[in-house]
DNA sequence: GTCAGAACGTA
DNA sequence: CGTACGTTCTGACG
């Protein structure tokens, strides 16, 4: 323990004056996680959050907490959010409310005016503590009372007995007198203004705010009375004063012994308030040995009654967040993971080529963790941050002793530069990293190469678990080996925290390096990443899913990180004047939809973007029937409100306003997006999205900040945007054109392959019109015969089968009945019956083992497939459905990407791909480079798998992204 | 500030 | 009662 996480217990002198001065040593809290007792004084809490909750609701900052019945709710609803959130946060393991009982007490037959003078409590505050208290008993929660006492003797006795039985104790009370409980087993949580605001008041604390240590308080209060009690106190004396004294005398009594000396008013006044005095530190006194009907054993969190206190809460119009919060704060702590003990001794800070060299060579053909440890965000670059500091970590705890280097590359020379560019970019020194594409490119910012990764753990992880939420380290390591790399102590959190305010201050380069602390907490979690790395691949190796990291997720990560590194250039003038020429479009349609609904004089003009005013001005002033019920009423969309247009007058008001807000929406939307590339621009006139690797379960990327995945190309108007997409140069040489290149009808290509349906087959290989073809099947008529109407209809069936779709949906999709979309997928599978067993097949399969796979192996886990819940188990089904066909068209494009830059590579040219929308890749075409590009585009991405059916690719070209669309 | 729901853009 | 995503706005909660 260094002397900063624990500071010297300050010592107080108190009696300076006296002949006998003491020295008091202020405690210092314990902490003690497997022994936490949380005591609550209830009605305090009560009474504060329904004060708190009932003025937000007057001030109309808030909602008005009263049930349909007419039951008020605040104190009740903010007594279990506070509670719960103390619960969160402190994680006690022991729990008991006491409350004030109703009739007298010792100290108000002591003193008839104790706490009196206070306004009478609220009507609405009446009946909500018995509420309270039915709901602790459903919990299980103890509430313990003892007549004659107040709650603050019966927290006081109790917070003895764990302070004794060495519990760290905290009570919750809105009165000060308990402040003299405090000691280092004891701190009182005090509420602030908001009864969210919780102070807590350990000895330092209360040695902060009063200047007396927490012992004297009462003493402090007796000298100084407590309104809140109506105790007065002696006149003329403040806090202040009154700390003064204590610290110069002593207590109560001490302090009246030596009053002579007290010299002028005050100690006039305190001269003849003597009994006052008393009295008051007699009242204040709390009782610490009261006979309660209650061990502290019997207090240790319950387990709920969950029907017991749904029942309350549907009673009490509670929703689902609290109902939440109040459940898992008496889950309990699950088993946490164990410590991992990486048996790391130091995180060398190296300084020389020689140590590095030295370092590198010593277990040379061990696989080596690299983490970064700190980015120049001083200068960030479009699309990346350069690194500066970074830590290689080697070993483990069994055979060989790990060891960590840190490198600041600030401080580097250039020979010790050389050593680690060196054996970064040669392969054969085998790496293990946590996200390799960042990675890539925060050292290629530095002109550093990175070869020879062999795991990037966030990709192994995703594929043997592609529906995680997060892939962070410390939750792998936790859920797949429970290990625990201990968290930062305080100074290395702040230490920490500094780097990052610093970081956000962009001061980092002048900032301190990395402190120790932090680097070694690093270093542990390299080392553990090794372990983990071995366990993941081990997995992927049983499940043959090796292939999949080493030759299509890992290789693909490099190319995305040059994709975002170069960005694609966007035309600022196209951009600006896009904006300009839909701001006389949208103030139209805002009128027009503004003038059709009756308004009183000065209410405000409805939001058209607000669903919940659109719902009363359709269904209400406007008289709309109304559309399908939602959570919030009824649906707005623009489905919806189109369906609602062919069932009304079309020279009615309701029907006018409907097409005002639709060319509004239309209008705002497309605004919207170009506003929000225009934000995205960077310097360099360039655009840089960020391509999510591990988020897509089916093992679809996805592009954020922005979104470049789903840029309007439906509407005239939406592929403006497109146009705005224009081709660049590489900051010297103007490029020569994009070069679009798109699979058609992929994933009805991969159904084809997976159901082996020879019609769908045949379809393909004929090379005519899919659904020109699957229509004449479908309809009995010719190909040429197929109308338009029926192309349309047999192309939603095609891609609605892709995604589960049934009879209703289908029937909903075309606008026909049920039993006709029936007899139209029974037309179909008679002609394509292998597409129907296959899908019957699939969802079977995946049933038995668990998964789907795609073509490559790829796997989506569907536990859901087996559950009785019928609503889960056909969403499953539909996801089972549709993950082989996205995940294998994923897979497809993913391979041709490798090999599309492979080529370019190959031969050597300046030419780069730029985006990919998941069946399209966007290349920047360098100077006579296009037609090269071209071919490339269609062989590999043509020859990416070999399927039952032929891959057909279409090229554009032209010199912006609408343009080059063919 | 944070969150969920609704709406809507893409494949 | 059709899969997979991300973004924006609104309104409630804090």
């Amino acid at each position: 323990m260094s002397d900063q996480s624990q500071p010297k217990p300050a010592v107080v002198v108190i009696g300076s004056k006296t002949e006998n001065p003491q020295e008091v040593q202020l405690p210092v809290p314990v902490s003690r996680p497997e022994r936490k007792l949380l005591l609550i004084d209830g009605h305090s809490l009560a009474f504060r959050a329904f004060f708190a909750l009932s003025r937000a609701a007057e001030y109309g900052n808030g909602p008005a907490f009263v049930t349909e019945s007419g039951e008020h709710t605040e104190a009740v609803y903010g007594f279990l959010n506070t509670m719960t959130k103390l619960m969160r946060e402190q994680k006690p393991t022991h729990l008991v409310v006491s409350f004030d009982l109703e009739g007298p007490t010792l100290r108000s037959q002591e003193y008839g005016e104790y706490k009196g003078g206070r306004d009478e409590t609220p009507e609405a505050f009446h009946g909500q503590v018995p509420r309270i208290q039915a709901v602790l008993e459903a919990l299980g929660v103890p509430v313990v009372t003892k007549e004659g006492y107040e709650a603050d003797d019966v927290l006081a006795t109790l917070a003895r007995r764990g302070a004794a039985a060495d519990f760290e104790v905290l009570v919750f009370s809105g009165d000060r007198d308990a402040f003299q409980m405090v000691d280092d087993h004891v701190t009182v949580v005090y509420p602030g203004r908001t009864p969210s605001d919780l102070k807590m008041m350990d000895a330092a604390a209360v040695m902060e705010k009063y200047k007396v240590p927490p012992q004297y308080y009462p003493d402090l209060a007796a000298l100084t009375g407590e309104q809140a009690d109506n105790l007065p106190g002696v006149p003329g004396v403040g806090p202040g004063f009154a700390a003064k004294w204590i610290e110069a005398y002593g207590d109560v009594e001490s302090v009246l012994e030596h009053a002579e000396k007290i010299t002028g008013k005050k100690g006039e006044a305190l001269r003849e308030n003597v009994e006052l005095v008393r009295r008051n530190r007699k009242l204040n006194r709390l009782e610490t040995g009261l006979d309660l009907k209650i061990e502290l054993d019997q207090a240790e969190l319950p387990t709920p009654n969950q029907d017991a206190v749904n029942a309350l809460f549907d009673d009490l119009d509670f929703g689902s967040g609290l109902r939440g919060r109040v459940f898992e704060a008496f889950a309990g702590p699950e088993a946490g993971p164990a410590t991992a003990v990486s048996g790391l001794e130091v995180a060398e800070t190296v300084e020389s080529a020689q140590q590095l060299s030295a370092w590198l060579d010593a277990a040379a053909g061990r696989e080596t963790a690299v983490r970064p440890l700190r980015h120049d965000d001083d200068a960030p670059q479009p699309g990346g941050r350069e690194v500066t500091e970074l830590l290689l970590a080697r070993g483990s705890a069994e055979e060989h002793p790990a060891t960590a280097v840190h490198l600041d590359l600030m401080d580097a020379d250039s020979q010790l530069e050389q050593v680690l560019a060196d054996w970064l970019a040669d392969a054969e020194h085998t790496k293990v990293v946590w996200g390799f594409k960042d990675l890539w490119k925060s050292l290629h910012l530095r002109g550093l190469e990175l070869e020879g990764v062999v795991d990037d753990i966030a990709l192994s992880a995703y594929l043997i678990e592609p529906a995680r939420r997060s892939y962070e380290l410390e939750a792998l390591l936790a859920d797949h080996l429970d290990l625990q790399v201990a968290p930062l102590g305080d100074a290395g959190a702040q230490a920490k925290d500094d780097q990052l305010a610093l970081d956000v201050a962009g001061e980092s380069a002048d900032g301190p390096r990395t402190s120790a602390e932090v680097a070694l907490r690093e270093a542990e979690l390299a080392v553990a990443s090794l372990q983990l790395s071995g366990f993941l691949r081990g997995k992927l190796e049983n499940d043959g899913q090796t292939a999949l990291l080493t030759g299509m997720d890992l290789p693909l990560a490099k190319i995305l990180g040059q994709m975002e590194l170069t960005g694609v250039a966007v035309d600022r003038q196209r951009v600006d004047a896009l904006i300009k020429s839909l701001e006389g479009p949208i103030q139209q349609a805002w009128d027009a939809a503004q003038a059709l609904v009756p308004r009183e004089e000065g209410e405000p003009e409805i939001k058209l973007g607000s669903t919940k005013q659109l719902q009363t001005v359709l269904f209400e002033t406007l008289e709309l029937p109304p559309t399908k019920k939602i959570k919030t009423g009824y649906t707005t969309s623009a489905a919806a409100l189109e369906e609602l247009l062919t069932k009304v007058d079309p020279e009615s008001p309701g029907a006018q306003f409907l097409l005002a807000l639709r060319r509004w929406r239309d209008t705002t939307k497309l605004k919207q997006i170009v506003q929000g590339l225009r934000s995205a621009i960077k310097d360099d006139d360039r655009i840089h999205t960020d391509y999510q690797q591990t988020v897509a379960a089916t093992g679809r990327l996805s592009s954020t900040d922005p979104n470049l995945q789903n840029i309007p190309v439906r509407s005239e108007e939406g592929r403006q945007i497109r146009g705005a997409f224009v081709v660049g140069t590489d900051g010297q040489d103007q490029f020569q054109a994009l070069v679009t290149a798109d699979y058609s009808q992929i994933e009805m290509r991969v159904m084809g392959h997976l159901s082996k349906d020879e019609g769908l087959i045949e379809a393909f290989r004929d090379g005519e019109d899919l659904h020109r073809y699957v229509g004449s099947k479908v309809f009995g008529v010719e190909p040429e015969d197929v109308t338009a109407q029926m192309r349309s209809k047999v192309k939603a069936m095609s891609y609605g089968l892709v995604y589960g779709l049934s009879s209703y949906g289908l029937s909903q999709q075309l606008n026909i009945s049920v039993d006709e979309a029936r007899t139209m997928m029974s037309d179909y599978f008679k002609r394509f019956g292998g597409v129907r067993d296959f899908l019957r097949g699939v969802v079977d399969v995946a049933r038995e083992n668990g998964y789907t796979e795609t073509i490559d192996g790829r796997r989506r886990y569907l536990p859901d497939l087996t559950s009785d819940n019928r609503q889960l188990r056909q969403a499953a089904e539909r996801m089972a459905l549709n993950a082989p066909i996205q995940g294998s068209a994923a897979d497809i494009i993913k391979k041709a990407m490798i090999l599309v830059d492979r080529e370019f590579q190959g031969q050597g040219l300046r030419s780069r791909v730029l985006m990919q929308v998941h069946d399209e890749l966007v290349v920047e075409a360098a100077t006579g480079e296009v037609e090269k590009v071209s071919e490339i585009l269609r062989t590999q991405m043509g020859s990416a798998i070999e399927l039952s059916v032929p891959l057909e690719v279409n090229v554009g070209v032209g010199p912006d992204w609408n343009a080059a669309a063919h």
